[in-house]
DNA sequence: AAGTGGTCTAGACCACCTG
DNA sequence: AGGTGGTCTAGACCACTTA
């Protein structure tokens, strides 16, 4: 394996080994070779493989583990990340109660259509104008309590087959339910947060009055290579909940 | 040096070698041997120094340098994170605005006094109820219009001799301030995040209407040893600005 | 006992920066 | 040319898990 790239153009003339073995992992975990939850080879069959030392392999794996797309355990092996498992299913959820409470909330489906993407979303999810989509709305729920309104836009070419029956009868975390039935595992995501005031229709739904200040979540969700695989946006009522972030 | 931690009681029966070299770096960061922006020794001179190996002394820098605490650049040295730098100046300030323009912010002091800490304030700075601290309130402008409203806590103790004068003299982050003339460097914080409604005073100083939603930023931001050094509260116009965030 | 990831070493060489 | 961080190797040994 060649440590130069000679076809490079402008500035990364120089790609250095383990950085290539990444990106050869990579391409296997988009291509699905190993399912999310299985153990990858063992770090001496990929520096066989390679032709690499464990070192290399693994200065490559570790930068993927730092990413979040693998899981290392100590004696067991190297394990494709997923979003099924009890210590990692709500990665991406950041909504706490304010008195520390569990995080036991229940799902409520109020909608779900195959409908066609207006300018907003399809420029957003890198589609055309007018590809299918499947638009969700569903509710949150603390104790009984509605806490988020959630509405989600899915390019339909990659969910077939999802609606409302399928959605009513899964009862775990979405993207849980994505990586197993669909095989689309969602990465990394970029939020926009914003406050806005609930609207009657919005305010009805949320338990709430018209006017209540709302913590709106705009998401999109990646894929491997960056490809946009879902747009959300969430309605949080923070009376007694907050969105909890680390800044570093 | 022992790689073993034979007083080690319950889990932590280990320690590596180069966690102990990351903990005695850790330790000469706090004691402020080296300043923010100075490079620190060669790793072959602390390889030396600690009586290990360049690649053990390497990986104990990378993850302080993984943790921000270090910035590491070839060919130069490696360097103690600073808030003063250009490219780091804004790392803890997650307010984009949505047409994509740059962040020329003007700043402006509202308010500056020496006080005692309430019970709130001070079981979060933890320092004991009636301890002095400094309260600072301030605007944060974009092309003339305000944006943002500071209120910050800081414990009277560490800021010796921080008052109006001293804030409005100065042009530049507060976090570079502060780690310049008081030699409290912001290594990481935590951040709750709310939607509020605006009241009348705060309404009138970020020049909106009462009731206007707001995004409310509640802020605690750690030095070494994850000891609090500051609490903020700011309250965001979202009309046309956002926090961004991302997940990973 | 065997297999996995985790640590550590010694040495070589490369890429980048500065005098 | 010399110093710094960055890459890579080969080999040894340790810690953890499973059988």
């Amino acid at each position: 394996m060649a440590a130069m790239n000679p076809t490079g153009r402008g500035k990364p003339a120089f790609s250095p080994l383990y950085r290539q073995i990444k990106a050869l992992i990579t391409q296997d975990l988009q291509a699905g070779v190993w399912k999310p939850g299985t153990a990858i080879p063992s770090e001496l069959e990929l520096a066989e493989r390679f032709r690499a030392s464990q070192g290399t392999v693994r200065k490559a794996i570790d930068e993927l583990a730092a990413g979040n797309l693998l899981v290392r355990r100590q004696g067991k092996g190297t394990f494709v990340a997923t979003h099924t498992e009890q210590t990692t299913r709500y990665r991406f959820l950041r909504l706490a109660a304010d008195d520390g409470s569990g995080r036991g909330l229940e799902r409520r489906l109020l909608h779900c259509e195959r409908t066609r993407a207006g300018a907003d979303v399809a420029r957003l999810l890198e589609l055309k104008g007018g590809d299918p989509v499947v638009r969700v709305r569903r509710l949150l729920l603390d104790r009984g309590a509605p806490v988020v309104l959630d509405d989600i836009w899915l390019p339909g070419r990659l969910f077939k087959g999802l609606d409302a029956a399928r959605l009513a009868q899964y009862n775990g975390p979405m993207y849980a339910l994505f990586e197993a039935a669909f095989g689309v595992q969602m990465i990394r995501a970029e939020e926009k947060l914003r406050a806005v005031a609930a609207d009657a229709a919005v305010a009805a739904l949320l338990g709430t009055k018209a006017g209540t200040p709302l913590l709106s979540v705009e998401r999109r969700a990646l894929t491997y290579g960056n490809r946009p695989v879902e747009l959300r946006r969430g309605l949080y009522r923070t009376e007694a909940h907050h969105y909890r972030n680390e800044l570093q």
